[in-house]
DNA sequence: GGAATATGATTGAAGGTTCAACTATCCTGT
DNA sequence: ACAGGATAGTTGAACCTTCAATCATATTCC
């Protein structure tokens, strides 16, 4: 069994910070937007790929890679947004296994209302409370880990 | 109804990759936790915590705020860590309305053994990463979120 | 061509989180 | 002293996520 290597106390501080921050920020961000408009932050996620998405249409297994999602949370959470109107699911014609998730006009107008009231508190709660500089090593550090994570797969 | 005023282009770059890298980097973390030692990381946290107080006691309340979980959920996973050992609650002496958690001496040892791992992953995933300049930056800049947030409530 | 295997997606059950309602104790002002 | 209100914590139900099993279609390879 090898000794533990723990953190130097600065890293240490950093790290923490970043975990209870970040678990903060998401907390204000998901209850702003499920009060506001009845969407969980990871239902809001969807919606945004699918709107970005070329005709508005997505196959399962990428929705779930682009919103960082496993494909059976994708799944439930897909029959909730069909039942609620803003996501229509039909089968892919080009691959019978595979299933396209399409925004509906109605999930649309959903996603207009409620990108609205996000920006903002994204605006509130973390741009404007971060130095521009701190911002971009924000990007830059976190796309070094998407691609860590994504290679240890 | 206001305008929109959305993020600049760099802006939403940052913004999100800041929330696709937190969300796998968590999951990574969760994962690697619960697999090797069948703790999630909110279990970990109030195991951390609990380990640095004074006697290993805490108040229900303040151990919910510093492991940035809400008492109902706070009371829900400690009914758990008592069922495994790794935790014991008792009335508090100065507020009867009050319960200090304490973790016990397993509970100690159990914590010893996942920080080991956690650490190591944490690492791997996180501060091998990150330039240390940026790792810097993070930790200013959750730090004014943290506070921010706190600010709000 | 067809058996074996891989891939895409869904399902149900188990486990965890949130929300609102509740109990009990403590503090405040009169 | 005590009514009213605030604070501490728990509870159960509803909701969401995870995990393992399953079904169907596609691909590989002999």
């Amino acid at each position: 069994m090898s000794e533990t290597r723990w953190l130097t106390p600065p890293q240490q501080r950093d790290w923490r910070a970043f975990v209870d921050g970040s678990v903060r920020l998401l907390d204000v961000l998901d209850q702003s937007l499920k009060s506001g408009h009845g969407l969980s932050m990871a239902e809001y996620e969807i919606l945004v790929r699918l709107s970005e998405a070329p005709d508005r249409k997505l196959r399962m297994a990428q929705l779930a890679a682009e919103a960082s999602q496993s494909r059976s949370r994708l799944s439930h959470t897909c029959t909730r947004l069909e039942q609620k109107g803003l996501v229509r699911r039909e089968t892919c014609p080009s691959d019978k296994r595979g299933v396209l998730a399409h925004l509906t006009d109605e999930g649309f107008r959903a996603l207009e209302r409620a990108a609205h009231d996000h920006v903002n508190t994204v605006r509130d709660f973390f741009i404007e409370v971060v130095e521009p500089a701190d911002l971009e090593a924000i990007g830059r550090a976190f796309s070094a880990i998407i691609v860590r994570v994504d290679k240890s797969r």
